[in-house]
DNA sequence: GTAGGGTTAG
């Protein structure tokens, strides 16, 4: 039979130049209708999916093709994405499938959609393959399941993916590890490592991708001691590291502090790709490391490796944080010499780093070139550079331009407010807590987490639902009276936080910062460092007080925020542009 | 022929 013959050689085929003459010698042929239809579909199949696959080719053979099955429709949808992961056609393909009603969309269809959706997270489509799914009764399969769970856990609808998840029977490590990366994608690390332990004691072993996912909420939460924990389970387990852990691993001893840690990871990489260095060099600028980041990223032209925006992201941040101006403007030069767009990301890295050079002025003119229209993060970024500056008309615009934007935000106002108490005008101070109170926005969500026993606590300005919130509390008013004693006089931001509740030193109460480090006293003992993450930077010359307990109580006190790291010991700060 | 993973401005 010369169908079985052809459709073998396409099966055997070594490469696209050798596919091609088969092609036109199926078109050539006298052959049935159905033989060409098959033929075709074959040779579809292999043009879109195979390593030396050709989409567009793939695509003009299924036009040719007579009766496409629905292997050849399902290679196309896959082919579609695989090479542009932000593809819609995988979608208008499907449409046009269903439309047609023949051939009759399988599993592989349904999770192939499933994927396309969660690349460019179509949540509505992918929830009308859901419904069909459900009709199908192809919702036993194990991959329109993972597919599923994908989908919704990329959508950030947790709840739907717990939904999905809790329906599968049978979980593989697969399917845990999608869940896992789900929870951590959205910042809901306890729960990740929730998972991660329950999938343990159901016996399902983790490999590197688990790994990934769990490692990745550990650089999230600042949780050092679980990543510790999960880095020498990965060595005794013998788990592979490839790249894509070891960036992790990166990342999160970076994230966590151990700046020494993620550069010995780092160097161990063979072969670095973009991403490992921006890793790299990231970590290095938010330790305020500006020499060595720049220098990596000297070594990352070196090794031939293209940056990427977000490599960008971390030099300019770098700059910005070692007050190197000059340098920052040529590096912003030689981005755009390399053909890299700049985002309202790397805007906001240039005027951070003008505004911390003093140049707010500069900065001001530099926002009004951007194509974009300024977000939120741009305005606080003038607003706490003119209050350095004491530029009282420039932060006023900033701060109007603030709460019309986002009138929602109480950061926001407390900022403003902080900034008129920074030039003395306390009118127009009080004036804007009296709007922030009209409004009914009373607490700033300020929120800090300490990492104790494998679990990450929370805390959020003013709010006492933790379960030893009766002990925290009685902490934290032997810390205050402490404090008091040692002769500390409250600062502007300790009484604004203070508004409302007027108690001898109950100003350290509220404060989320302090509720977490109250809990570190409470819970470890030295030489254990108390380490805690700041979610939030609204009110920095709180540090003063965290200095102090520091020293009363002769603890280390490490406190990371978004963008740099404060150590206080006697002190002493890991980081150059502090205060 | 199928599913899960790393870097991102204040």
């Amino acid at each position: 039979m010369e169908e079985e013959r052809i459709g073998y050689l396409i099966e055997k085929c070594p490469d696209t130049r050798v596919i091609r003459q088969i092609h036109a010698h199926v078109l050539t042929r006298l052959l049935p209708i159905s033989a060409v239809s098959f033929l075709l579909s074959k040779i579809v199949g292999f043009c879109a999916l195979s390593r030396h696959g050709d989409i567009n080719h793939a695509r003009k053979v299924f036009a040719q093709t007579p009766n496409p099955n629905i292997f050849s429709w399902n290679s196309l949808i896959r082919g579609y994405y695989l090479v542009g992961s932000q593809s819609k056609v995988p979608l208008f393909l499907y449409k046009e499938l269903v439309r047609k009603g023949y051939p009759s969309a399988n599993t592989f269809t349904l999770a192939f959609v499933l994927k396309a959706c969660s690349n460019i997270s179509a949540f509505d489509e992918g929830k009308q393959v859901h419904a069909r799914v459900f009709r199908s009764g192809f919702g036993s399969n194990q991959f329109v399941q993972t597919g599923l769970l994908n989908f919704y856990a990329k959508c950030e609808d947790i709840g739907l993916a717990e939904k999905v998840f809790d329906e599968i029977h049978e979980r593989n490590v697969i399917a845990w590890s999608t869940m896992i990366s789900g929870y951590a994608m959205i910042g809901l690390v306890n729960k990740a490592f929730g998972a991660f332990r329950e999938m343990q004691t159901s016996n399902v072993v983790p490999d590197k991708v688990t790994m990934v996912s769990v490692i990745s909420a550990c650089a999230m939460a600042g949780a050092l001691d679980i990543g510790r924990w999960i880095h020498a389970y990965i060595e005794k387990h013998m788990i592979e590291t490839d790249i894509m852990l070891s960036t992790a691993l990166v990342n999160m001893y970076a994230k966590c502090g151990c700046i020494e840690k993620a550069k010995e990871i780092f160097k161990g990489i063979p072969v670095k790709d973009h991403k490992a260095w921006s890793s790299m060099i990231v970590g290095l600028a938010v330790h305020g490391l500006a020499e060595e980041a720049l220098e990596a990223f000297s070594r990352m032209e070196e090794s031939k490796v293209t940056p990427s925006h977000v490599t960008f992201i971390g030099v300019l941040s770098a700059c910005a944080h070692g007050g190197l101006v000059s340098e920052g403007r040529r590096y912003w030069s030689s981005m755009i010499e390399l053909g890299i767009e700049p985002s309202i990301e790397h805007y906001g890295c240039m005027v951070d780093l003008l505004c911390r050079a003093s140049l707010v002025g500069e900065a001001c003119n530099f926002v009004q070139t951007m194509p974009f229209y300024p977000n939120p993060v741009i305005w606080r970024t003038l607003l706490i550079g003119c209050q350095k500056n004491k530029m009282l008309h420039k932060g006023e615009v900033a701060g109007e331009q603030l709460l019309a934007l986002e009138p929602s935000n109480p950061e926001n106002y407390i900022l403003l407010s902080n900034f008129y108490a920074s030039v003395a005008q306390w009118e127009k101070m009080s004036h804007v807590r009296k709007m922030m109170k009209e409004r009914g926005m009373k607490v700033v969500p300020g929120c800090a987490s300490i990492e104790i026993d494998g679990f990450v606590h929370e805390f959020v300005m003013g709010d006492w639902h933790h379960p030893e919130a009766k002990e925290i509390r009685q902490a934290l008013r032997v810390i205050a009276e402490r404090v008091s004693d040692a002769g500390y006089e409250p600062q502007v931001s300790d009484v604004l936080h203070n508004v409302g509740n007027e108690e001898k030193g109950i100003y350290l109460c509220e404060h989320s910062e302090r509720l977490a480090i109250a809990y570190g006293i409470l819970k470890t003992k030295a030489p254990v460092p108390i380490r805690i993450v700041k979610n939030l930077r609204v009110c920095i010359d709180c540090h003063e007080v965290t200095k102090i307990i520091s020293k009363i109580y002769e603890r280390e006190i490490i406190v990371r925020d978004r963008v740099r790291f404060h150590k206080f010991v006697d002190g002493t700060c890991s980081c150059k542009d502090y205060w």
